[in-house]
DNA sequence: CGGCATCCGGGAAGATACTG
DNA sequence: CAGTATCTTCCCGGATGCCG
């Protein structure tokens, strides 16, 4: 067993994973050679706000694999995207979290966001994450909507907590504590998403016991309105 | 051999290419599940300035093979990104075209690119294609480095000519005749990207006979400072 | 329990040869 | 020229197990 070992590891080659490459000098073709291995770009996108752990990883892309996870964090690592980071004591573990170039792909989400939310293939009722919500959020928000309208719109997603603030024609969202919120959605992201883009009255919602609003209840119903979908093909 | 062959065709599916999918409602997830998959963004990024036949794609994308750019092709017609059409006779051949939404698609490449070139792992020395430089151009003008400045800039490379145009701060790019052009750059796609990307004078590539410059030599030099690289992280 | 390494089956990608 | 057919190689996904 372990002369085994031994032997298969010193008949493999040092460390070299041979990274299939398009060999094209095109940008979009070095990004694809960076990031573009299947989950690569959603593992960004669950670490868009903010670090997690490996299991909150594996938690918020369900189909991802162990082992694929652990190779697409390598690469991240590896081309400067992310890093991992220890925690301090007493908590014996680590998180990962993008770098400032990394956290500066968000963009193509957006973009690439909106040009498949146009396919008529697309199927909003699919489950979603929390990170994907707020992503949506700053990436379909439609200023012509609200002149001069502020407001902070709190999210309660099983455990986690986002602070969505609308001011000066500009939707930012970020993690963050919900106490000083005017509203407050508790529910699962799917949930939101089925009341921000699928029309769903908050009250059929609520009356199920899938969502809870706590606070401004006019303002929540005005918030599910600021998220237009553009016009399908 | 034959028996073997018959029994595992029984045995399969009648016609189920099953589509991994990631099974996200996220809009970035279903951009992946649409155009994510190898060489398939590439290929748009090939039919960005108008139709392609078959070995026009296969020549500009050296790497993928005929089975897989079918695929690809096939695909990108089935989520209607392209289509398939007939040349009017006598040309019995046909062109793959992007329709309008798969158009749409070239931000996503200009912020990939943008977002690429600040690795360090990024190569510029290696091939280019035609398509791929008119793009950078497209994405790394400057427009602070030219106030009201107008010109109309030809390039030669290999049977295609292409056009731009410089005016208004802004800067366009397009296939067409470039008789009318101010200044005419002749020579690989590679060896133009070095001229402007990698900073190697023309006079030295045109000692070498790897470029020619046709019309206003002092605006090919001007124009070679127009698309700076945004700085490495 | 979290973070991997390992083995295996299936399927996509790559290379080559062949055909209408 | 425009693909199809076939074979090989490698990646992905799932299960298991090691180890701190």
């Amino acid at each position: 067993m372990k002369l085994e070992k031994i032997t298969k590891e010193m008949r493999a080659a040092p460390k070299a994973p041979v990274l299939r490459s398009y060999d094209d000098a095109c940008g979009a073709a070095h990004a694809l050679d960076l990031i573009g291995e299947r989950w690569a770009l959603l593992v960004m996108r669950e670490l868009m706000f903010g670090p997690k752990r490996f299991s909150d990883l594996r938690a918020d892309l369900p189909g991802i694999s162990a082992n694929v996870l652990t190779q697409r964090l390598e690469r991240l690592e590896e081309i400067g995207a992310a890093r991992k980071r220890k925690l301090p004591p007493p908590a014996a573990s680590h998180v990962y979290e993008l770098t400032q170039w990394g956290y500066e792909i968000e963009p193509v989400l957006g973009l690439l966001g909106r040009w498949a939310a146009r396919s008529p293939l697309h199927d909003p009722t699919l489950p979603l994450s929390a990170a994907s919500l707020m992503l949506s959020f700053k990436t379909m928000f439609d200023a012509g909507r609200v002149k001069g309208f502020k407001a902070r719109v709190g999210f309660r997603i099983s455990e986690e907590t986002f602070l969505v603030h609308i001011a000066g024609g500009k939707c930012d969202a970020a993690r963050g504590a919900v106490d000083d919120a005017d509203v407050v959605f508790a529910g699962a992201a799917t949930t939101i998403a089925a009341a921000v883009y699928g029309g769903v009255p908050l009250k059929a919602l609520e009356a199920q016991g899938a969502l809870k609003i706590e606070g401004d209840r006019a303002l929540a119903e005005r918030f599910t309105g600021l998220f237009p979908l553009p016009p399908k093909i």
